[in-house]
DNA sequence: TATTGTTATACTCTATAACTATA
DNA sequence: TATAGTTATAGAGTATAACAATA
């Protein structure tokens, strides 16, 4: 029991719902607003200074081009630096900007604020069961070679 | 140990790695493709025949303006159908078209598909800690009742 | 008056295609 | 030639504000 199969459905069901949960406080829980996406890139790139665009799409699942859109948004609001490196000068290296580092700070800490509000009413036990079961899907869906990038989506034809 | 806090944090960082690992696959795998908040409100539908545009809006966290758009395409694309209601005009029944069971029914097996294949290499005891840990989740972010209906963020001022 | 939904408008997200610069 | 990234363009997602219709 709990084949591959019946595991992916459940995480297709119940993934978006938390995700979507989340959202609305993202974006409005602070004046410091973001959009997840926004967030989600702070998020990487607060575990991956000095991460290339292409490190960023390919954590996201984004194209390139995606990828330096979102980016060019948090480096035009301040959030995130963006410099070309002197040993492969075709190449970016990104970090967060100190007014990124509050901005995430902020946005986390109310997010998470909320969230448990909402896990408090969750038996510890079933609380302790779900942190493992996040930290094997961390495993599983975060390798360590960073993810293959989407160059195009194509597929369809 | 495994205090809302620890688990909120945990969630906030995990689950939007899933949920972007996931997305190319359900925007290309198909002739059918769908964004995310699209699959999202047909997999809602499919489990809530009748459902008006404020379920929907508050299952996906989303304000109303933004559900009506976003249900509006699908019923361009014939994937929904919409109807005034009977018994209170100024409500909306919501519902799948044939067209839209077929959609959701292919672009639901490629995705479980292509999950599948990262989970296969999980020992079968932490995919049945998963499944057990999703439905703890489901239980906790999908109340019987439906969700408040935000009808506007606010907040940042 | 309050509720449900739509329209108007603006900005972000995301894609493909075409391009530039560097290797 | 191949790789990293940007620009151009287009369509979807999302918000607030203002509106219409119904209760």
């Amino acid at each position: 029991m709990a084949s591959p199969r019946d595991c992916a459905r459940e995480l297709l069901d119940v993934i978006p719902l938390v995700m979507w949960s989340v959202r609305p406080g993202v974006r409005a829980n602070v004046q410091r607003h973001l959009s997840m996406p926004q967030f989600g890139a702070l998020m990487y790139l607060r575990r991956h200074e000095g991460a290339s665009l292409s490190d960023v799409a390919g954590h996201m699942g984004l194209t390139l081009p995606s990828a330096s859109k979102l980016i060019d948004g948090l480096v035009v609001r301040g959030l995130v630096t963006r410099e070309t490196r002197s040993d492969d000068r075709r190449r970016v290296a990104l970090g967060i900007a100190p007014d990124g580092r509050d901005t995430i700070r902020a946005v986390r800490e109310a997010t998470v604020a909320e969230l448990s509000e909402r896990l408090a009413a969750m038996p510890a036990a079933d609380r302790a069961a779900v942190v493992g079961a996040m930290r094997m899907l961390r495993a599983a869906f975060a390798p360590e070679r960073p993810g293959q990038l989407v160059r195009s989506l194509g597929g369809s034809r």
